[in-house]
DNA sequence: GATTGAATTATACGGTCGTATAGCAGACAA
DNA sequence: TTGTCTGCTATACGACCGTATAATTCAATC
């Protein structure tokens, strides 16, 4: 008679969440082809047949996987405007600091996103959840702009907005992709420049060293 | 007797070309995972063990394939500059505009680069690729700045041609991944106001409609 | 402590992957 | 025509893929 690994029975939500955690793990660091249903059950400790278990297939692991990385990467953003004083040009320079720093600013991020961005194209769920989270993003910062003591009337506001995430999603792609090409703090430098020019509204000289 | 497939002797280069357009093809469709050798073969109507007599491995059919992406993509908009007035508005303002057009902003090309990216990070061969042929688009962009007629040191060209880049980059990703979300010619304008914010130097008022 | 249901493991299946190697057949020289 | 080189095809191998299903063992309930 063989022995039978032993385990310890945990409540869904963890295992799913261990799972999730497993399967972004291995796309980070060895694309989409690394995560492997045994690879993913094997990082997350567990036999391959749980997954199917808690995951009517692979894609629908994927797709949970990929709504997980995407509500990390704009809380990140979002949680730091609680920590800044309240008046708008220091809440959007934050918010701009932020997006352009670790961990949003992270080869790995930029990593995953790339390893889900076939999905995004091709898998309508998937497309749903980039849809929302990619304009709920664009919202935010749009209405840190609109708080701004300076005339815009609603096309402006819309233009500058797409502009400036523009700015900060080419700047976060470049620094992630190859951050040794740019000296420490360059690129929030630059960030808060450009979004400067674009508004036309000085946020350069607020202090968001930390 | 079994019948064997009738073939047509050709040259390298048009073995070679032909299986890398292959290659791409698949990629851009279905992702990595779409490029298998049995498929990549089957498109450039070969049989799969010919790809191993022109290419060391599949790994270095994907580099060769990768390099002629970024070839394509950047000859599209420097050629552009042969075809406008030869001042240094009308060529940056034609530079910036091609790039956010089809055949550079495009579902298909973004596919393609998000695809390549995790071999860009970890193959090193690729990544010297890339760095290639990103820093000279961004020299490229550089120099056309630098030649307009407003003062810069070199420091300031430096930090714009980073931060037009970047508005360039991000424009080209949002309308590449979410095209239905933006109205015919708005990235174009967006694009060219906010790289004429950044210089300080209106570009918009220039004939770029073609 | 026995019972019971579900969480988890175990095993198997058909398919496809990248690679290796042997031999056929097309095209050019003689 | 005949010979010969090599581009190309054919076939096979071991590994691994996602999925399906049956068997077991843990933990809560009575």
């Amino acid at each position: 008679m063989t022995i039978r690994r032993p385990y310890r029975r945990q409540a869904e939500d963890t295992r799913k969440s261990a799972l999730i955690a497993a399967a972004l793990g291995l796309i980070a660091t060895g694309g989409q082809k690394a995560a492997t249903v045994r690879a993913i059950a094997d990082k997350a400790d567990v036999t391959p047949g749980l997954i199917r278990h808690y995951f009517a297939s692979k894609d629908d692991l994927t797709r949970a996987a990929y709504q997980r990385l995407m509500e990390q990467m704009t809380a990140a953003s979002i949680k730091v405007l609680e920590t800044v004083p309240a008046d708008p040009p220091s809440q959007l320079a934050a918010f701009v600091v932020a997006s352009l720093r670790p961990p949003v600013v992270d080869a790995t991020a930029v990593g995953l996103w790339a390893g889900f961005l076939h999905g995004v194209q091709h898998d309508p769920e998937m497309r749903e959840v980039h849809s929302t989270a990619y304009l709920g993003y664009r919202d935010r910062l749009q209405s840190l702009i609109a708080a701004l003591p300076r005339p815009a009337d609603a096309a402006r506001l819309r233009a500058d907005a797409i502009a400036c995430n523009a700015v900060i999603d080419g700047l976060w792609l470049e620094a992630s992709v190859l951050p040794e090409r740019f000296e420490p703090g360059e690129i929030e430098r630059i960030g808060l420049a450009s979004v400067s020019a674009i508004l036309g509204f000085d946020l350069t000289t607020i202090g968001v060293t930390e």
